[in-house]
DNA sequence: GCCAACGTTGGC
DNA sequence: GCCAACGTTGGC
């Protein structure tokens, strides 16, 4: 069973256009200085599943991206304490799930983005990612 | 642009 | 090993 994930990045920095822009070659998630960030990434496996969240101006889930290799150093560093996983985009949202959406939905007051706001990379449980996707087509 | 929350760092 | 200081993040 894969898990499900959610990377949060700002968009000025690297968005979701720039990760579809990278196709089915994928991209590092590289550049996570956390530790519970860095460990997520090692617990994930090829095939998992995670939103990809903008934070700054938009604050919303606006796609839905893939595992595509596990956690290894992070390119970025030469600090051997820092890995990453690499992701490719998968599909858009049809319509974003808004942070405000969220955190009016009972459902996913429990949600680490809602709780641990500036967790950059968090687990997310079957049954909120099962209710943010049907947020995303409602 | 401000402020609160939180993680990390460094001194003791 | 503890704790204070500091820097960073992200929401509003």
């Amino acid at each position: 069973m894969a898990a499900h994930w959610l990377f949060k990045s700002e968009p000025s920095v690297w968005s979701w256009t720039d990760q579809v822009a990278k196709g089915d070659q994928g991209e590092e998630w590289d550049g996570v200085r956390n530790y519970q960030a860095r460990n997520f990434m090692r617990a994930m496996a090829v095939g998992d599943l995670g939103f990809f969240y903008h934070s700054q101006d938009q604050k919303a889930v606006v796609g839905i991206v893939e595992v595509c290799a596990l956690a290894h150093p992070d390119s970025s560093t030469d600090d051997p304490r820092w890995d990453c996983v690499d992701i490719r985009a998968k599909t858009a949202l049809s319509r974003p799930v808004t942070l405000a959406q969220i955190k009016a939905n009972p459902e996913l007051v429990d949600m680490a983005l809602v709780k641990s706001p500036r967790l950059s990379v968090q687990p997310v449980t079957p049954e909120e990612w099962a209710e943010v996707l049907r947020m995303a087509e409602a």
